[in-house]
Order: structure tokens, then sequence, then C-alpha cells
DNA sequence: TCAATAGTTTAGAACTATTATAATGTAGAA
DNA sequence: TTCTACATTATAATAGTTCTAAACTATTGA
């Protein structure tokens, strides 16, 4: 709503036209202290709560991953019936609570540096990721 | 086909029934000194190689569910358009290869201990998988 | 300023992995 | 052998995601 010049810019900087709807979309992901985990799902509810102009499902998959393509989201490794994405961007780390299906971030500096001593050749590290499954004590 | 009784006995000490759907999928899954991994799709088409005699998807789901569930399989954690079941139930991490969409093991012994510095009260863990993803040099 | 153009949104259909259903079949117990 | 709980099966249903193609719009440059 307010200032909006900076996603904008942002937008505009990575080769995507500042439409209206993605703009909203930015306001809900990116207008946050906190980062925060969520699916497809989980943002159609927030933008249902945050406008009356509708945005059509398949503009938010397209927006989606097209910030997820530009480095403004990550998309987390987990067996799911859908997927999870990330607004935080950093390196970092998941539990993941198999009986609340929620997950919670561990920072990098929670976990000792992962040292992989094997390589594959012609291929080249995207991503170390480590899941720590988590279950309710009594289970 | 030759020695089945030790799958027929696996089977009945786990309280399954070792029908010759179970004990087919056994052989195929399990009578190999390499493990492996697969999807629901990839095991159909084993189960097509092997045999004559058609075994249903349903069944398929369900026999891979119910070794699951008696950890005789594991399950990937990885976004990927299907599931990827692995054979190694042992603790072991993966590279992802996002370009051929292969599963490689990364042997215990060649990552470092994993050691989290944080828990998560009320929660205990189940497991702490690194999945490592790799592309092409030239991507 | 204002068409031209390339990119974007949209509703709805299509796709596809997975799960549910409910009828039929079968292993194991008595 | 008979009974019963468990298992298999074909098929339908479900649900997340992607595709389609028509309508719309931000940007460009004449
Ligand atoms: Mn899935
Ligand atoms: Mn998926
Ligand atoms: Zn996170
Ligand atoms: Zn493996």
């Amino acid at each position: 709503m307010l200032n909006n010049s900076h996603y904008i810019d942002k937008l505009r900087s990575s080769g995507l036209r500042p439409t209206k709807q993605r703009i909203k979309i930015c306001e809900i992901l990116f207008n946050t202290e906190k980062t925060f985990h969520f699916t497809i799902n989980d943002l159609v509810k927030k933008i249902s709560k945050a406008t009356n102009d509708k945005i059509s499902l398949a503009t938010v998959y397209n927006t989606v991953h097209a910030f997820k393509k530009k480095g403004y989201l990550k998309e987390i490794p987990i067996n799911s019936d859908q997927s999870y994405f990330d607004t935080n961007t950093s390196h970092h780390h998941h539990f993941y609570d198999e009986n609340q299906k929620d997950l919670i971030d561990i920072d990098d500096s929670d976990v000792e540096p992962v040292k992989i001593n094997t390589r594959i050749p012609g291929k080249k590290i995207k991503s170390v990721e480590v899941l720590v499954k988590v279950e309710d004590i009594n289970s």
C-alpha cells in the first residue's frame, strides 16, 4: 500500500514487470520482519485476507515460481502433499515437525558446518541442506 | 523364485501375510547386492519386466507403504513430482542431480557428523538428513 | 501521445501422483 | 474344511500443479 517503490524497483531490476498482483504478493511475503514458510494454499489465504482484488491461482503459482527463479524465495525439500516455500533465502536448515506438519528454521550457526568429503565429477554443488525430522516424544 | 523362505519369514514376522505380490516385490527390491532408489513408477516397470503376473498399482502403493512403515524402505525428502524411496535403510545422505533427476548415495562416512545445537521442547529427533543438490558445471 | 509489442493475468481444462472405495480373493487359524 | 480377517484389484475420486488460449497491460519508441 504505502511504500511500494522499493518492490517496484526490485521487480523492474529483475526484469519482472511490476504488476499490481506482483506488488501485492511482495507486500505479503516481504513486508515483515520475520521470515516464514508457506504453501501455495497458505499464500492464497493470506491474499484473500489482505485484499478484495482477487489474484488468480495461476498467477500465484506463476509469481512464486518467478520469485524462486530470481532467488527471492527458496523451495524446501520435503516430502509432503504440497510444496513449501521459504522467504528466508539465507543459508539455514529446518526441523520438520511430522505431527504438526510444521517447518521451523534452524539457524546456520546452530549447525556445525556440513562437510561433504566426496564429489561428483562434472557437477557443482548448488545447495547443502539439513532436514531434521522431529515428532512428539510420546510417539 | 528360488529362495523365498527368507522373505516369507520376514513378512510373517512383521505381521504381513506373505502374499505372492509381496514376495515378488521383495525379490525385486531386496534380491540385490546394491541398494537403490526408485519411484513407484520405476517399481511398476521393474515388476512388468520381472513377471507376467500383473500386480495392481494400488497393491504396489500399499506394499511400498507397508514396507516403509516396517522400516524396510525409507522415503527420501525431496521436492519432486513423485516420491522417491530407498532400499538403503542405513543412515546416509544424498546428492540430487537436478539435471538428471537422479539420486546418489553419500556414505555416512563421507559426511562429517551433523551436530544440531538446538532442540524443540517436547519433540524428539527422528532423523537427520543432508541433501546436496548438484547441477551440471555449465548451468 | 499513442499505437505496437512483448509480457502478464485469468478461468478453466488438463494432467498426474496418490488415495479411497468396495467388491472379490486368499492366507492362516480353528 | 470352514471361517474370518487381511489383501488385492479395477476403478473412481482427490488434489496439487501445470497448461491453454483469450483478454489485458506495462513499456517502448515513433
Ligand atoms: Mn507428493
Ligand atoms: Mn509436488
Ligand atoms: Zn526456513
Ligand atoms: Zn540412498
